[in-house]
DNA sequence: CTCATATGAGACAGTAATGTATCATCCTCT
DNA sequence: AGAGGATGATACATTACTGTCTCATATGAG
């Protein structure tokens, strides 16, 4: 384990306990976050002045973490198919902090775009996978992309009820979209 | 069309309002769903003394149609493969009335019962499909029942951002869920 | 040890939503 | 036309959340 600081820092508290906290309920007040992370509610105000940067701050958090756990699953996937299974093993248990980008309504224009940008990517993706003959060529591109979404999410729900094991829930949701979405 | 009354029913302008408004953006307040019924905010609460009943009302009446909808839909359906295409050609154009439910947090312990009973019912169906061998015997039952969920709320969603027609979203949804599901 | 800094606790004002009450007005029925 | 009921507008108290402030305390650096 790497080195830790004796004090952990409360930033990051702050973050983990807003992404938890809103996962569960969006409108949870600043009240129960700070309750959540064990800081007080004023210390939260001097990391993140009001709610709308404490929750542009969480998704950007949230975002590096997928983009992280993505980046390195996918570094030696040649097929469009490789990169979708390998994609819903990396992201299925990030389901929690991948809800939270799309429950929380974001304003922030930054998070925005990288949202935009994720979903153009599985676009591709659905493209790739098309052009490969994984998926029905006339399958609507906007419902493949919202299915493998749906899938995640799916999955990840499915977790978190302890019904399914992480890899055999990432599994299932591969599955149903390759046979679901298939030619 | 059978006769309707001079003054509109207020009622149902108020709980039509209140399904659309939260619909949209779960933490609306009363002024908002009021303005949208074209009614003042005084007498919403005549109707529905608090928050809490108004709530609780739409959501029963969410129910309702569902409810009218699908037995119509599954009257004459023989197999359980049959009952599924109904049920998702008759709640397909209900997503949004659906997912209401889901989203608005329901506290009133009739809605709870019944949303139960329809899950219940889901995974009844489920098993039925099993038996006829449309899918997948080894299927887990949580994951075919919250998969069937989320197809209805990604076709209606599509149909929702004109990106397909009713029928032709319902049918994706169905094909999504045999072969995805099948064995 | 001393000082600077960060924190926790609490007080405070501003804002918004809720629920209640009042009053004038409009519609319907007789 | 007149009576009764429903509605809209408005005001009010209450509550909860937010953001700012102050002060006492603890922690870490020098």
């Amino acid at each position: 384990m790497s080195e830790r600081p004796l004090r952990p820092p409360m930033r990051q508290a702050i973050l983990d306990a807003a992404i938890d906290t809103l996962a569960r309920s969006p409108g949870a007040s600043l009240s129960d976050i700070a309750t959540r992370a064990g800081v007080g509610r004023a210390s939260l105000h001097r990391h993140f002045p009001s709610r709308a940067e404490l929750i542009a701050a969480a998704s950007a958090q949230c975002m590096d973490e997928i983009d992280a756990a993505t980046s390195a699953a996918l570094a030696d996937a040649q097929t469009a198919r490789e990169r979708l299974s390998r994609m819903l093993e990396a992201v299925v248990p990030l389901g929690d902090r991948y809800h939270f980008l799309v429950s929380e309504a974001v304003d922030d224009e930054n998070v925005r775009q990288r949202y935009a940008d994720e979903l153009d990517w599985l676009g591709h993706l659905v493209d790739e996978l098309k052009a490969e003959g994984v998926i029905a060529a006339d399958a609507p591109r906007s419902w493949a992309v919202a299915n493998i979404d749906a899938q995640v999410w799916l999955a990840w729900s499915e977790v978190a009820a302890g019904n399914l094991a992480p890899a055999h829930a990432a599994d299932l949701a591969l599955r149903t979209l390759l046979e679901g979405l298939g030619p």
